[in-house]
DNA sequence: CATTTTCATGCCCTGAAGGTATCAACCTAT
DNA sequence: ATAGGTTGATACCTTCAGGGCATGAAAATG
């Protein structure tokens, strides 16, 4: 059976064209090689050298095997590098939840803080909700998620990426838009509503703390917040969102700040198992410790 | 140092995630296999196996690693394939020599029986006299040659690959050609004639038995047959050639048998050096102890 | 709580592989 | 022609890597 010893002994042979020197380079003595070299040659039973008096020749049988030999002691220095860059997390794959809305926010500054400071990480991006994003850690199926509170989960870490304000998602040419300034959230009482649904208990809460919605005023519910600004844009109400929606750049929506809403009240985190055993992910989550400025996520 | 040992070791216990049944597998017990995993996790400085009581699971650089070991043991057993293939001359590259000539008769035939008891062996043709065949013989920079006599190297063998008679090539409507039937050498005696030069010693001299040709009757002198035919078809005179030169189907020349000419007066051999240690060639060799058909030969 | 399962550890022994000394074959040069 | 030098092969000794057996330790199972 082959042996990368054998092949390191047989590739100096054959670069050397001398047991000795190549005994020489392989700290060893040349008796041992040359036996090293017969047992070699018995089982392949293939001849490889053609020993003259002033030293050995490749058959062609062994220009091939040397060949061979080059590729697969070059693999054997491979094998064990690769394992330990992927140890280190220096190279690898992390799985990466987000929400739609997110994508408009800390997605871009997040992929390029890593693309940065971890070139060799490659990043699969999954769009899921939040609720979906903590069962995906659960299962296994993410590594990361870019998500809103709560997160109950058992070893679920966070770190908080970006506050910002809610506003008012009015159709072009609302009067709250013609306006100027902000707008009270009394003011939305009589405002035809397009509000979150039950799985968006994040918002719906939210909003309700601040704005006094009542079920004859809603018009649609829906859980993503793309969907309530396009029913926005359609001209089926007004909604409350985050001010980070506006890049969307939604054509027929403009954004109006509401005047209750503290600066801080939404909240996107980067979340994860502690549990991970990604070395990846370990190595990427020293990046997501700062919040993303939102300056830059404003344009 | 990664050895091949226990790359095997390693790839057993990620397949099986069972120290036990790989220890079986490997035909041997489970503690020296543990050390083994032991001693190579220290080496690579890299947690390969997450140790948990229903067996083992392997860690993200395990899997890295379990694919590089993958490959590496791929790469270990083919190395052997091959140099015992190319030993046993089932694989390899025969450089050939051929005169344009013989390119015409026997190179077709020649090739055809290679390529079908002998598939994996390349060959590589290269178009030269028959001196310089011998002289690329000499040197090593072809393995066979086609070439015709006399081969007065040391160590060279031949084989004879075909026989054949001398014909008269003639322009289209020439009064041979009309009159149909054969032409005697002494009928030439009037007709400029192409001739041989120096180098192609073997069909001057073949021509010098058959038809005593006079200086004065000699339009041109060249070395390549298919330079005399093609000075033949541009109206230049007669040419005394092999029959098979027929097969050029040069525009504007025909064959006229050459009355004088036994049968079997040109020769084409298959020539070697004894010495030669190419595995690929001594295992096309006997494919050319027969002669060429010369029905084949002739279309 | 006893039993089973599974990997780790301690101890012993064999044999693969290296070292030294030397041989055998061949080439070179006086 | 013969002595000396070069190169690979052989003989013999020694070491230690790696395998086997017995057993420990930890966790799951019933």
């Amino acid at each position: 059976m082959l042996t990368l010893d054998q092949a390191r002994a047989f590739l100096a042979v054959a670069e050397e064209r001398h047991f000795g020197r190549a005994a020489e380079r392989l700290h060893m003595t040349q008796p041992p090689l040359s036996r090293q070299i017969q047992k070699l040659e018995k089982t392949l039973e293939v001849t490889l050298f053609l020993r003259e008096s002033r030293g050995v020749r490749l058959t062609a049988a062994g220009e091939a095997f040397r060949d061979e030999c080059r590729q697969l002691l070059e693999m054997a220095e491979r094998a064990p590098r690769r394992a330990r860059l992927i140890a280190s997390g220096q190279v690898g794959l992390v799985r990466l939840g987000y929400t739609a809305a997110s994508g408009l926010s800390v997605l871009g500054p997040v992929l390029a803080r890593i693309k940065e400071a971890a070139p060799e990480v490659a990043v699969e991006l999954h769009e899921m909700v939040s609720a979906q994003q903590l069962e995906s850690l659960r299962s296994g199926a993410i590594d990361i998620g870019l998500a809103r509170p709560p997160f109950q989960l058992e070893d679920v870490e966070s770190s908080l990426l970006l506050t910002e304000s809610l506003v008012v998602a009015v159709p072009s040419g609302h009067r709250f838009a013609q306006r100027g300034g902000s707008v009270s959230g009394w003011e939305l009482r009589h405002e035809s509503m397009i509000m979150y649904s039950e799985q968006a208990r994040y918002f719906r809460d939210l909003v309700a703390d601040l704005v006094d919605v009542h079920a004859d005023q809603v018009a649609h519910t829906a859980t993503q917040i793309l969907t309530l600004v396009a029913l926005v844009g359609a001209g089926h109400g007004v909604a409350v969102v985050p001010r980070s929606i506006q890049h969307l750049g939604m054509p027929g929506v403009e954004m109006v700040p509401l005047h209750e809403s503290p600066p801080d009240v939404v909240q996107l985190h980067a979340v994860w198992l502690s549990t991970s055993t990604n070395p990846a992910l370990h190595h990427v989550l020293p990046l997501l410790e700062d919040p993303v400025d939102a300056a830059f996520s404003m344009h």
